[in-house]
DNA sequence: CAGAATCCTACCCGATACTG
DNA sequence: CAGTATCGGGTAGGATTCTG
């Protein structure tokens, strides 16, 4: 026996807390983005490449990921500074994960009523 | 060929909505509800068992639920009057997706570093 | 370069009435 | 019973400015 199968309620509760902080606004874009570069990545480059993030939100971001695990941050200690951001391997795997929920929703976009929200019948 | 197997940005994007209000505060409980209760379950009955929420809340919630097509709202126009929800085909299966994704976290959790949030290590 | 600090706005949510 | 309406606090996020 490797693993218990029933959480318990503060387990639940703790995945519960990291799914909800890593589908939020950012995570995920920030996450692919490293992904997607397979390689150490500097600040501005992920600012320039996560479309639409401001400066601040960014490092929120990072911080957040680097808090759960899922991005290590390295701080080279020049003039000027360098600091590189990387997946980590669970990070990488969380990813895998999501991912495949997200493909799974778009398989089934058209069965959705209304993903981007509706206006109900009202004419005037 | 069934499927185009690279979403567009606009798929993408929905998909991406979608997954961030299901997996909104209180939706993923909403549905847990239902799912376990297996049958139609009143406004009241869910306001009782979903630990927490206010009815404000839980009004905007099933509103939301239903838009996207994950419950049904039947409304029996009687006096005082009667509304039944309860969780659809799609709903059900989206709902077995995000649990298995949810177990996955729960398993690895001992590998997340600070799920709860963490206080750096600041003494005073 | 990689941020920290500040200011500001928009929402989210909770609590409390009120109603068909 | 199943909501709607209203008010208020807290917070996420954007724009801007400053700094080691």
């Amino acid at each position: 026996m490797v693993t218990i199968q029933t959480p318990t309620e503060a387990e639940d509760r703790l995945a519960r807390e990291v799914l909800e902080r890593v589908t939020a606004k950012w995570p995920l874009s920030v996450m692919r983005v490293l992904a997607e570069a397979n390689a150490p990545l500097r600040f501005s480059r992920v600012l320039e490449r996560v479309q639409g993030i401001s400066q601040k939100v960014l490092t929120q971001t990072l911080r957040t990921l680097e808090r759960d695990g899922l991005i290590t941050r390295t701080l080279y200690p020049q003039v000027p500074p360098r600091v590189e951001y990387e997946l980590t391997t669970l990070g990488g795997e969380l990813l895998v994960q999501v991912l495949s929920l997200w493909r799974w929703i778009v398989g089934r976009l058209p069965d959705f009523a209304a993903p981007g929200g509706i206006e109900h019948g009202v004419v005037a």
